[in-house]
DNA sequence: TCGATCCTGTAG
DNA sequence: CTACAGGATCGA
């Protein structure tokens, strides 16, 4: 679930739920779930109220008073929900802040990848010192990209997965931008020509940006997520959409890359 | 830069 | 049963 959109989607829906909540009470029903922080670190989060939630990359900032922040990383499969009554929890909750009033702020991932910890405020931004500019500020502009890019040899799908650089695409949006802006993802992202980088400067914020709304519905309606429309990820031997040559996949840095070979051609710079 | 690792679920 | 999964870190 997990990459910029998904988590935007899920802050957009935490604002109105728990903004100005107190906590009453923290614990960790997996201890994992706060690891390498003790959950005793975390519960030091009692007595807070919960100010504001931001994302940084693909990380959820929980911003309290008393100079301290919640960073909760959602990883592969994690959620972070509100729920009305935090005794009537489900099994895959794996930490549980109790809010004033008896609603709960709850962390659920099957796979307990998903963590939060507590930080004092400082910590946090040394912590999360290495994050890239997040693609959707104003402050990603092709300008940036072109310098980011600039005598780098890493594969552009790779690049793009590189929290380092920009923050919040994953292995989904790497590839469907890179479709968009027609890039082989192999392409070295340091071969690019200017308009190139144009391009895929667009095809990342455009395709962010229809994939949070798309995000937002499918949160409300569970269930019946109409199916994602992806150009080419998890779509292998599939038709293009555009071309109808069948999707390939690679393996790209341990992970599935999904392209359109007709569409993308590493000779396209 | 690669492979293993943290876990569990699901698809083939 | 094995392979793989929307992420990220760590040591070899």
């Amino acid at each position: 679930m997990p990459e910029l959109p998904e988590v935007e989607a899920v802050i957009r829906k935490l604002r109105k739920a728990a903004t100005g909540a107190r906590i009453a009470a923290f614990q960790a029903l997996r201890p994992r779930a706060t690891h390498p922080q003790d959950p005793a670190v975390v519960e030091a989060a009692v007595g807070c109220t919960i100010r504001s939630f931001e994302r940084q990359g693909k990380h959820i900032l929980v911003r309290l008073d008393k100079g301290l922040s919640l960073d909760v990383h959602l990883k592969l499969s994690g959620n972070l929900t509100v729920i009305p009554d935090a005794r009537l929890h489900t099994d895959a909750v794996r930490a549980l802040f109790t809010l004033k009033g008896g609603s709960g702020l709850a962390l659920e991932d099957r796979r307990v990848l998903a963590y939060v910890h507590l930080h004092p405020n400082t910590e946090l931004d040394n912590k999360l010192a290495h994050l890239g500019i997040d693609p959707l500020s104003p402050a990603f502009t092709p300008e940036f990209l072109a310098s980011a890019a600039k005598d780098r040899n890493k594969p552009a799908k790779v690049f793009l997965m590189d929290q380092k650089p920009i923050a919040g695409l994953g292995n989904i949006y790497s590839a469907e931008a890179l479709f968009r802006a027609r890039v082989h993802p192999a392409t070295p992202i340091g071969k690019l020509r200017r308009p190139r980088i144009h391009s895929l400067h667009d095809a990342i914020r455009v395709v962010l940006k229809e994939a949070i709304p798309a995000a937002v519905r499918s949160y409300k309606h569970p269930g019946l997520h109409e199916g994602m429309n992806y150009f080419v990820y998890d779509r292998e031997g599939e038709q293009c959409r555009i071309c109808r040559c069948a999707v390939k996949r690679i393996e790209q840095a341990g992970r599935s890359t999904y392209f359109c070979p007709n569409c993308q051609k590493r000779s396209a710079l």
